[in-house]
DNA sequence: GAAAACATGTAAAAAGTTACATGATTTT
DNA sequence: AAAATCATGTAACTTTTTACATGTTTTC
């Protein structure tokens, strides 16, 4: 039950619409969790009827129209408690690592190590980003426990880009001798 | 669609039960991949009736009695297909990243800097277990294309426990002196 | 006023999780 | 023969993904 609380938590951060949310999701919050507007909007609805979240006086309740939404104390209390809850680590789930392992069987080919290349500069790119979001949080940071623990999940952010870019560095490196000639 | 390739890709390596697919899901391919028994009997079930994959002769058919799988020409087919097909990188998940952001708005307790601690051991325990399977690997390695693809992956999981670890060192590191006095 | 962008939503399908049920085999 | 373990499975629920639908505001 991470999704409502990763919105509850942004929510407390800073009131939003639905939209802004889901661009929002695509930024800091998705370092480490993405959500579509589909998901968000269903589930402030369901936060809304809880009563842990409210849409703002000035909202007018047509469709098409922006709805901002602000959290109520219960929200925040739920939030609170949340936080304490205990999770084992989450075992990681990659597609691309199932399909370099299925070539073991089903036998490697160039195309394979091209798409290892497309992935090595998709996350180039991403670590770019994110450091330049750090750059600029540099900038402002007030050294606010908020600002810390923000970047500290930037950091990870960086670090599990990092990650990336250097084991697809070497599993190129391995493997691009093999592709194509068997 | 992953789980289904992922167990070709684990029935082609070597004719499994459904418990011994759980089991190899709890270690090498749970590096990356992880389910539980019952979506791989289901699974299994669907593979069957598709005819990619087929019970070996020897089993009977009563419940609670084991029963061994092999992949069919056509499973091949498939799994050969699927991995040419190309996939965007995946946008981690992880709720204890967002648990610490939610810290930053509802305030850190010295329970959470325990919790991350918890983990960093969790990580590392699981950091020494596949170094353990890294030595027992090379000692069999015969320098196959199978062999050097399943070393890539498992050196993938090793770096990803890595990446845990030594975040998590530095997020006890800078929370600590913060829990708990505010 | 047409097009583009903004904004909210519904519905159905697929994937994953949790709880429970049951039979077979081995050990004590 | 009881208990533990091995093994397969069902059912209900939750979460995520994909496809589609529709209204509003801004820009050209």
């Amino acid at each position: 039950m991470s999704l409502p609380h990763a919105i509850l938590t942004a929510l407390l951060e800073k009131p939003s619409s639905g939209l802004e949310l889901t661009r929002r999701f695509d930024r800091s919050i998705g370092y480490f969790w993405s959500a579509t507007h589909q998901q968000i909007y269903r589930e402030l609805g369901k936060l809304e009827k809880s009563e842990l979240i409210r849409v703002l006086p000035a909202a007018s309740p047509t469709r098409g129209q922006r709805k901002e939404y602000e959290v109520l104390a219960a929200g925040r209390d739920e939030l609170e408690r949340w936080v304490t809850e205990r999770e084992e680590p989450r075992s990681p789930r990659d597609p691309l690592m199932l399909r370099l392992r299925a070539t073991g069987v089903v036998g490697l080919d160039a195309d394979f190590v091209a798409e290892l290349r497309r992935h090595r500069r998709l996350h180039s790119e991403r670590l770019d980003q994110y450091r330049e979001f750090q750059r600029r949080d540099a900038a402002r940071d007030q050294g606010s426990e908020r600002d810390r623990v923000q970047g500290l999940v930037l950091q990870g952010g960086i670090d599990l880009e990092l990650f990336w870019v250097n084991w697809l560095d070497r599993a190129i490196a391995e493997l691009e001798d093999t592709g194509g000639h068997e």
